[in-house]
DNA sequence: GTTTGACTTAGAGCGCACTCTAAGTTCTAG
DNA sequence: CTAGAACTTAGAGTGCGCTCTAAGTCAAAC
């Protein structure tokens, strides 16, 4: 259980997110809390931060709006009371980022058909 | 052959685009060539044309950039000569899609694995 | 023939998610 | 102790892909 107190650039580098970004997700409610400060004024992030902003650069990079992802952090942060509605909330997120994938494999099929198409074409 | 000569409004109806994104790909250059009119001013969609904006369709909802687009459009405008290039772009288009729903998979099953836990808790 | 609704244009506006700036403070290496 | 890099803030700016507006023209139904 090390508690590495890391600085933002190094939290940067873990999670593949700028210091811009990390600052803003904390603006913009993300975080379940303010994040540590070390001098009172630069950030330092404890192993869960880190933790927590790997499983939200999971839920964006399902293309959860920014806004849900503030929700969901604002149900986490009022306590086991709304573990349904977190579990619902990811649930109705499941279903969209199912849909999606069918999408974009669909429509990758078309891509598909027109390579080979273009493949026999090129052969000659 | 059937040749409907489509209004934009039944484009639009038959694509799920809206007229307004309509206009806007022809301006920016994604269809093959400006689209006819009826009266020197209402435009009129050959089948050719909806079909391309169908196949079009497929390239954005793979994430494909609009500029991309309009660059595989170019390609065709110029004819068979390019054919190995138009292979060469959707090739690197599908690798980068098969990139991304990978992503997508892999952060929707840390979702999953949390889903599960919610579930676990709420059956109490 | 007239009305009503669909169409036209150029260009402005919007929503999202960052991304950067400026001016100032703090940490760290030498 | 000092220099330079990294940090801080609030707020402005950017890029993408639409989306809408205003002012005017045209078409189909009655």
């Amino acid at each position: 259980m090390t508690d590495a107190r890391l600085a933002i650039s190094d939290v940067a580098e873990a999670t593949g997110l700028s210091t811009h970004t990390l600052r803003y997700y904390e603006r913009a409610g993300l975080m379940l809390a303010p994040v540590d400060r070390a001098t009172s004024t630069h950030r330092r992030y404890s192993d869960a931060d880190v933790a927590w902003v790997g499983f939200l650069t999971k839920l964006r990079s399902t293309g959860m709006p920014i806004a849900v992802v503030a929700e969901y952090a604002e149900l986490v942060r009022r306590g086991e009371a709304t573990t349904s509605d977190r579990l619902e909330l990811l649930q109705r997120h499941r279903i969209t980022v199912l849909a999606q994938l069918a999408d974009v494999t669909q429509s990758l099929a078309a891509i598909d058909k027109k390579i080979a198409i273009y493949q026999e074409k090129v052969s000659e």
